[in-house]
DNA sequence: CTTTCAATTGAATACCTGTTCAATTGAATG
DNA sequence: CATTCAATTGAACAGGTATTCAATTGAAAG
């Protein structure tokens, strides 16, 4: 009758079990890792961070951002719906326009965090 | 014979039309941009989020990870060879173990700017 | 050299998600 | 009230990607 025996799986190093479940305890609960990872999700998309970017520059009706980007109005309105739904843009209708822009500078920090990143990366 | 034949699709608005142009100009090349959208694609799978927040706590090896996390070795080590393939994981090996951890505090960094940022989100 | 255990790899699968296309809604205008 | 243009919507489709499974590699120990 072994010691073991509730350690029956793999990598059962006591060592390493201490760290095990050390990580276990101090890992923020299932829930709030999904909405980060769909968080980030949001700008993991080309066009939706292509979206994003380009309302830093100016707020646009939606078939402006479809032209500036070389996209449908539809394929843009999709990816719109999404960003609105996640409270990263707002619009507002003006006659027959819709016209979008970032909700907040939220965008922008996380944006130039992720560049300054990237760029020192290849230094 | 109309002034508009060089702008005969939608949105056709001068004021509009200015607005675009300005946006070409301002907006970054194509390149930069899918670097940027496929570095916050690392950080917006589920999983692979919670290898790196598992690794914040402490450098593990494969199988500890997996255990940590409840997850099969080799769906591990394949997100693993990404993070690593994208500079935000090193590795050494010991002996039989091979031990991950993170590259440097640039993924604490951006996790942490996201959850604050979704934090107010919330008030 | 054979065995054992950790880790990696490649192929197949299944899932997710962004785009397209067609139809519809909403608002202004003649 | 019919028309026009902007925008939205839903369904179908296609491409990408994470997981599984089986096989293999690498290192230590008997």
């Amino acid at each position: 009758m072994k010691d073991e025996t509730e350690f029956d799986d793999s990598c059962t190093h006591t060592l390493h079990r201490e760290v095990v479940e050390l990580v276990k305890k101090n890992l923020p609960e299932g829930k709030s890792v999904t909405d980060l990872s769909e968080f980030f999700s949001l700008f993991g998309d080309y066009t939706r961070l292509r979206i994003m970017m380009a309302l830093e520059v100016s707020e646009m009706c939606v078939c402006c951002i479809g032209e500036s980007l070389d996209m449908s109005d539809s394929a843009v309105s999709h990816q719109l719906k999404i960003l609105k739904d996640s409270n990263l843009v707002k619009s507002r209708r003006e006659g027959k326009f819709v016209y979008y822009s970032l909700s907040d500078d939220h965008v922008k920090s996380i944006i130039d965090i992720a560049v300054e990143h990237l760029s020192e990366e290849s230094e």
